[in-house]
RNA sequence: GGGCGGAUAGCUCAGCUGGUGAGAGCGCCUGCCUUACAAGCAGGAGGUCACAGGUUCGAAUCCUGUUUCGCCCA
């Protein structure tokens, strides 16, 4: 074995081997119970990104886990089209060309996309196995595969025949850029420094002017009202009149709507109803003209007079000089408000009104609120179960057109003789009234609606398959945090409404990958770390034990490329404590040992609290603490002890095989290749999920105190020999067995290396000196160089010391608490007096002593 | 504006239903190439658990307020 693990070597081996063999295929197996997760598939936008990397290993260790215990487990990979997000990439490449999708054709251009999407799509599937992903890779989904689409169609049609979808002429908003409709989710609103525009209204009938505000001057090419609040006494006597917007001299009237905020610039504000969402809806209720005057790439359209051809911005200015110029502008003000921009492609987007596609969510929504105030879902972290339920109760209708090219094309067609409006799963030519020719809804659906189909429409659902029935549901999805609303909510809908079963009850939602400075990793800002790159420099099983080791449940971990050093540390450790198990025991067996000494019956001990722990732990969703069980066992009891001990003892191998072997089991959820690679090097033919494993467990509480007790002897003894470099010992037992501890006098010897120990009843005055667990150790020398400060680190002891028991012996005196602490608690706060006292003398008549 | 979350060692974070005598990794200091590992070993320093109140026999943990950072929604 080499002296530096090499994980490249090793996780390409097994890599070629999961590849050839297919371990992780997954058949219907009815005396086994299923496990089974639906990967978030990753947009075939882009390649993955360490976030995707994080998600992934979370699934693939819960998967896995499982899978070790027993379950069928499975795994479902599948990639997302990512409507808009995939199209703007793709149309940014043509741009570069100096082409435009239009001058392609949607047919060319749809090719172009699907190109994109299979480059990347390989190149995904290709990351996910590089990261040990073991996914059932013969079931790989993709979003708009053939079934997956009629599954969308046929859900389409289904909430259309229930009334639950509709068409409708409604404000949404609009990205001149993508020419495309957003739902609300698409949006992000960033504050941004503007201006406010005064401008002046004449009376129709008389001098006279009123002013209005807006953030929007072109916009009042579309007014059809002005709006004041009714409770607003200086201006309640002027409703009903006539004002003239100006430029295009139209004549509106004042309407009273207590939507109107007084507050707001003069309190007079100009209605446009089909270029703002609240103007809107004033204009529904006061049934005000709804006047567009944009086209859908943002420029004035023919509404817009001397202005039509004009950019929405170009339009603004030319606009506010003519306003200046015929001198209604009245001012002009600094004003910051917040600006919705395109999710995708940064774009202001605009109110507009259009009419799109909308599913009526207050329904669907009823079922899955109620799953999870009836804790029937449950949240990890739970804090998120509050946003979920905030969210859903408070659910609008879902805006599900899309003005793209690339998606599910809506099913719905019309025909072209008697206008009929049909929705049909299968693609249809001709009308079934009345056999003239239909034309289709130019139209696709956004994305998440095939997304929210995902955890059944994967498994078969469409074609009653029987995957359907015995992997279905799901156990958990585990996801980040943004898309709880987009995603997860709207899959528990359609789980609820379409199969009557939630499609899965735990809910994992991990953090938020982050640089050392605490900022998310995006590619626009280049601070995100290639995934692969870190594979290639400290391997798979490092990236993995790292991300899960430094990110509490929920928590947003910091990472830099140094983090990575301590995933691979570990695997090294591991990997030489293996050379050294492996070179001391040749031909050894690694079945337990019925002979054992303490420190056998201490390690195994120590492993099954270890095996409770962890197991305790991933049931929670806890993984870090996982990792962090892994972690400290090993190293710092079966590496730094265990194995030290037995290398003295030159016993051959006690149960150091029987240790390792089991280890490499829990381990193998974290670090799949290095613990595939031991398990063959201890001679199995098979792979480690496949290993039989009986439950295991074994303690004795006095060979772990006596250990214990020697471990702290050893580390007192290395102390006091590190600071005065004196090497005969003298201690002072103050235990009971002291048979064990005689027996063992040469291990102590070797381990904290020194030259002669002998014990002593008591201890002479004039002497350096620690205390350990169960006595006092000293020399014989006052050769310490900085005597002050040894005394001043007992005396703050002392003082310790005495404040613990004087606090616990506070408690003994309060009746309350006698009265109302339960049995142990005081038990054991009698306990630690006892404890204490005896530590304490310890320390005084070590300080008597110096002194 | 409404809601949610965080603030614990120099840094990154654990600490679960209050019983803790506050932990880990990294970094730092000292000494070691000890025949598994210098990607290592041994020893060590370092904390008013953001602040102020409160509840409780008992608070890092629960409540209220303040400061501050972040996220979501409008």
């Amino acid at each position: 074995m080499e002296k530096v693990y090499d994980f490249k070597r090793c996780e390409e081996k097994w890599n070629s081997i999961y590849n050839e063999r297919k371990p992780f295929k997954v058949k219907i197996d009815p005396s086994k119970k299923p496990y089974t997760i639906v990967i978030p598939p990753p947009n075939v936008t882009d390649i993955l990104h360490l976030g995707h990397a994080f998600n992934n290993t979370i699934q693939d260790i819960l998967i896995r886990y499982h899978r070790n215990k027993g379950y069928n487990a499975l795994w479902v990979p599948g990639t997302d089209h990512a409507g808009i997000a995939t199209q703007v990439v793709v149309e940014r490449n043509l741009k570069k060309e100096g082409k435009r999708k239009e001058d392609l054709g949607r047919e060319n251009f749809e090719k172009e996309v699907w190109n994109w999407a299979t480059e990347h799509k390989n190149i995904i599937l290709n990351q996910l196995k590089a990261l040990g992903a073991t996914c059932d890779w013969d079931r790989t989904k993709f979003t708009l595969d053939e079934d997956m689409s009629r599954t969308v169609s046929y859900v389409f049609k289904k909430l259309y025949e229930k009334g639950y979808i509709y068409k409708g002429n409604y404000i949404v908003n609009w990205c001149p850029r993508c020419h495309t409709a957003l739902s609300d989710e698409e949006v992000d609103y960033k504050p941004r420094k503007g201006k406010l525009y005064y401008i002046r209204y004449p009376f129709k009938n008389r001098d006279g002017y009123i002013v209005v505000a807006t953030t929007r001057p072109e916009t009042m090419l579309g007014d059809t009202a002005v709006a004041v609040n009714p409770s607003d006494e200086t201006k309640s006597e002027l409703l009903g009149e006539s004002v003239i917007v100006p430029l295009i001299n139209r004549e509106v009237k004042i309407i009273g709507d207590d939507f109107v905020d007084i507050n707001f610039g003069t309190g007079f504000v100009k209605v446009t109803p089909a270029h703002d969402p609240n103007d809107f809806v004033m204009g529904e209720k006061h049934s005000l003209e709804k006047i567009i005057v944009l086209d859908t790439k943002g420029f004035i359209n023919e509404n817009g007079g001397k202005y039509k051809g004009l950019d929405r911005y170009k339009a603004r200015e030319e606009i506010l000089e003519d306003l200046k110029s015929l001198d209604l502008l009245d001012k002009i003000e600094d004003y910051e408000n917040s600006v919705g921009e395109c999710y995708r492609c940064k774009t202001v987007v605009e109110p507009y009104l259009s009419e799109q596609w909308f599913v009526k969510m207050d329904e669907l929504s009823k079922p899955a609120l109620k799953a999870s105030l009836e804790k029937e879902l449950k949240f990890f972290p739970q804090r998120w179960q509050g946003v979920y339920n905030h969210w859903l109760s408070n659910i609008k209708p879902w805006c599900i057109s899309r003005q793209l090219w690339w998606g599910h094309r809506i099913p719905v067609y019309y025909c072209d003789g008697c206008k009929k409006e049909i929705v049909s799963v299968d693609k249809i030519e001709v009308c079934p009234e009345c056999g003239g020719k239909v034309h289709q809804d130019e139209n696709v659906l956004d994305t998440w609606f095939s997304s929210w189909l995902w955890p059944f429409a994967t498994l078969g659902w469409i074609d009653g398959k029987e995957d359907f029935k015995y992997f279905y549901p799901t156990k958990v999805i585990v996801s980040a945090s943004e898309i709880l609303f987009f995603w997860i909510a709207r899959m528990i809908m359609a789980g609820i409404e379409f199969t009557g079963q939630l499609p899965f009850k735990d809910i994992y939602i991990h953090g938020t990958i982050r640089d050392s400075r605490g900022i998310k990793m995006s590619k626009s800002l280049g601070n995100g770390i290639d995934p692969l790159i870190i594979i290639n420099k400290f391997g798979a099983d490092a990236l993995r034990f790292t991300l899960v080791f430094l990110s509490g449940q929920g928590t947003d971990p910091k990472i830099s490329e140094k983090s990575f050093e301590l995933g691979r540390n570990f695997a090294n450790k591991i990997w030489n404590a293996t050379r050294l198990v492996l070179g001391q025991n040749e031909n050894e067996t690694f079945v337990e040992k019925n002979e054992k000494d303490d420190f056998d019956r201490w390690i195994l001990h120590l492993l099954s609290k270890f095996e409770k722990d962890f197991q305790n732990s991933l049931e929670n969703y806890r993984l870090s603490e996982g990792a962090e069980a892994l972690y400290n066992f090993f190293w710092k009891e079966f590496c730094d002890w265990y194995l030290e001990i037995k290398k003295v003892k030159r016993k051959e191998n006690g149960n150091s095989l029987f240790v390792l072997k089991r280890f490499l089991r829990y381990l193998n959820p974290y670090m799949p290749y290095i613990s595939e690679e031991i398990n063959s090097l201890l001679g199995s033919e098979k792979m480690i999920h496949e290993e039989e494993y009986k439950p295991f467990e074994y303690f004795d509480e006095k060979s772990f105190e006596n250990v214990e007790m020697l471990k702290s002897l050893i580390v007192s003894i290395r102390n006091i020999v590190s600071e005065t470099g004196v090497k005969n010992i003298f201690v002072r037992y103050d235990g009971k067995d002291f048979e064990f501890l005689n027996d063992n006098i040469e291990l102590v010897k070797k381990l904290s290396k020194v030259d002669t120990i002998e014990f002593k009843k008591e201890i002479p005055e004039s002497v350096v000196a620690k205390p350990f667990e169960m006595g006092i150790v000293y020399i014989n020398s006052k050769d310490i160089c900085d005597i002050d400060s040894f005394v001043k680190k007992l005396e703050k002891e002392r003082d310790e010391l005495e404040k613990e028991i004087i606090k616990n012996r506070k408690l003994l005196e309060n009746e309350n608490f006698l009265k109302k602490a339960e049995n142990e608690v005081i038990n054991e706060t009698k306990r630690k007096i006892e404890e204490f006292k005896v530590k304490l003398n310890r320390v005084r008549d070590i300080l008597k002593g110096i002194k």
